[in-house]
DNA sequence: ATGCACCCTG
DNA sequence: CAGGGTGCAT
């Protein structure tokens, strides 16, 4: 149920699961540097020869790209490992790492033990390209002659020998767990991750440190800081390789802040990534799943998200499809009155009841908001201004309708574009590896396309889905107050720009509208009709399927009777102002919006609660 | 000065 | 459908 949220997670076990919980965790926090020895000793004693750490496990799984073992996510925790390790200020050893360098080489030299026991049968079979690696290093070194320079190992580990080379290939796989997790979870391609793994391999910088086991002709043995430790250079390189990497200008090492940061931005992306899976989990999680669409009307709706309503009350299988019927059927709406409880923030007061003309005086739609509502748009919007602007808009919950067109368009065209969370950016690609292709903007009535823009709903923006309630709405209201629009989207964040973005809705709405209107007028004039009462609008009309088109294109709602009322007066209204030539003046239109604005109905309450799809 | 609605445009 | 310009009302 949960899973379309987070595809990774799905696949794992609960043991898996825990583990990488706590895999996850070790990304971000710090352990002491003996864990590593002490893992490593835990590993000598439960590893066979085929199956510890340093054996093909780790290997595998980097290389044929299968999910990382335990093991891999123990490893994980190793990279994860101190500050002294893992911090790109810590590389070089710092004089203030001395005490626990004596502790380290004596876990060493026991990891050198098991290493060297271990190599000649782990290493040399399973995998071509550790072989490979081992064999190309091996000519590397032979080739500048520095294998010669080397009077073997002698309580320092060369870096040339299997062990490194295991050591060097285990450090690898540490660096890549996140990297192969974040891949997992849809963010890095694969040619990318493998090309990304390749110039792993072949990009290493000079002045990489490899100190896990010091060459005594390196010249970061030379580096006093640098002398026995357990230095891991961020799982990058094998120190031999180093050795005779050619640096050419078309291909300049990267310096070890930039595989910081690499790795840092790894970790960052797999975190972030990890992050929005959790939220949108737990979104999943605290809603009422099999809830039919009649909502918590105890509860503040405002500020609240609409994932209850549509996602499992649209085409949930097996259930009855009532909301629809009742969106289609005015007339059974009638008939049979609503069993929803009204909201509280829609006040059934008989001054309410008729805000059309009682509280509309001046056209102004602002004026639909009663006097307490306007004293908090009011204070919010003081809030507002104090609070700084956009980047304070979430925080003011309810704001205002007084929309603030320059403020407002970033977050406008988020909402209305890539529904971009102003929380946290979401990868559309991580979102699309979550639940299916995105077209936010699309018409499909799909269930995907239901469930994505609604998915989007959490981040505040208008969906599709709202804008065709929209439209359905404005076949009862043309001029809908800013409270009538917070107590039917009602699912909606309402801030300034949203406010705003829906009266632009309706101002659209209601352009269409008198374009068809003015238009049917003129055509009637100029087919000379006698006298205003010869023009209908009936469902047949010409004038009402254009309407009936744009606001309901699928048809599937039955268009109110007091609608063609409306829009017969409307076309009558133009016909006489043209025919009488008030249109030669630019503001002829005014006498009939003022008319027309007080012909708006309440909006029944089902669209409160029920959702177009 | 501010907010709103209309108008035009893309 | 949204952005920008404009005019009007407060």
């Amino acid at each position: 149920m949960h899973a379309s949220s987070n595809t990774y997670v799905e696949r794992r076990s609960p043991e898996h699961l825990r583990l990488l919980k706590h895999d996850s965790r070790s990304l971000c926090t710090i352990t002491d540097g003996l864990d590593i020895a002490v893992l490593l000793n835990k590993d000598e004693i439960r590893s066979s020869p085929l199956g510890g750490p340093y054996s093909t496990g780790s290997s595998r799984t980097e290389l044929d790209g299968a999910d990382p073992t335990p093991q891999d996510l123990n490893t994980l925790d190793l990279l994860s490992g101190p500050p002294p390790l893992l911090s790109p200020t810590a590389v070089p050893c710092r004089p203030t790492d001395w005490p626990l360098r004596n502790i380290r080489q004596a876990k060493r030299a026991r990891v050198e033990n098991i290493i060297r026991d271990m190599a000649g049968s782990s290493f040399s079979s399973s995998h071509e390209h550790f072989t490979e690696d081992v064999q190309e290093d091996k000519r590397e070194w032979s080739q500048d002659g520095i294998q010669a320079q080397r009077g073997g190992r002698s309580g320092v580990v060369g870096c040339t020998t299997s062990e490194d080379l295991a050591i060097k290939n285990q450090l690898q796989n540490f660096k890549y767990q996140p990297v192969r997790k974040f891949r997992l979870l849809g963010g890095l391609p694969q040619e990318e991750w493998a090309r990304d793994s390749d110039e792993t391999k072949e990009e290493t910088p000079l002045e990489e440190t490899c100190s896990f086991g010091s060459d005594s002709t390196s010249k970061d043995h030379n580096d006093p800081n640098c002398s026995g430790g357990f230095e891991i250079p961020l799982g990058r390189k094998a120190c031999g390789r180093k050795k005779v990497r050619v640096t050419t200008a078309a291909n300049p090492p990267k310096r070890k802040p930039d595989l910081v940061n690499a790795l840092m931005a790894d970790i960052l992306k797999y975190e972030l990534s990890r992050a929005v899976s959790v939220s949108v989990d737990s979104i999943f999680k605290s809603m009422p799943l099999l809830e039919p669409p009649p909502r918590r009307h105890g509860e503040e709706h405002l500020g609240r998200r609409s994932l209850s309503v549509p996602l499992f009350s649209v085409r949930h299988p097996g259930r009855p499809q009532a909301r629809r019927t009742s969106l289609r059927s005015p007339q059974a709406r009638s008939n049979a009155p609503s069993l929803l409880r009204p909201s509280p923030h829609h006040h059934p007061k008989p001054g309410f009841s008729c805000h059309c003309t009682e509280l509309r005086s001046g056209d102004r739609a602002s004026k639909g908001l009663e006097g307490g509502a306007v004293d908090q748009v009011r204070c919010l919007k003081k809030t507002w201004e104090f609070a700084g602007g956009a980047l304070k808009q979430e925080t003011l919950g309810a704001s205002g309708n007084s929309g603030s067109k320059v403020r407002c368009k970033v977050n406008s065209r988020l909402a209305r574009g890539s529904q971009t969370s102003r929380h946290f950016a979401v990868d559309p690609a991580f979102l699309e590896s979550l639940c299916g292709p995105l077209d936010v903007k699309a018409q499909s009535d799909g269930p995907q396309s239901t469930l994505m823009s609604n998915l989007f709903s959490l981040n505040d923006g208008l969906t599709t889905s709202h804008l065709k309630k929209a439209k359905l709405m404005f076949f009862y209201t043309r001029y809908p107050s800013s409270l009538v629009l917070k107590t039917f989207f009602y699912d909606v964040q309402f801030t300034r720009c949203i406010t705003s973005q829906l009266i632009k809705w309706f101002s659209n709405f209601r352009e269409f509208y008198y374009i068809q209107m003015e238009k049917q007028a003129r055509q009637a004039v100029a087919e000379g009709v006698p006298h205003a009462r010869a023009l209908t609008v009936g469902r047949e009309s010409e004038l009402f399927r254009a309407l009936n088109m744009h606001y309901n294109k699928a048809s599937d709602f039955q268009v109110p009777e007091r609608f063609l009322e409306v829009a017969e007066v409307t076309l009558r209204e133009f016909y006489v102002a043209v025919s009488l030539g008030r249109d030669s003046d630019p503001s002829w239109k005014k006498p009939i919006y003022k008319v027309i604005c007080k012909l708006d109905s309440n909006v029944p309450e089902e669209f409160k609660t029920q959702y177009p799809d």
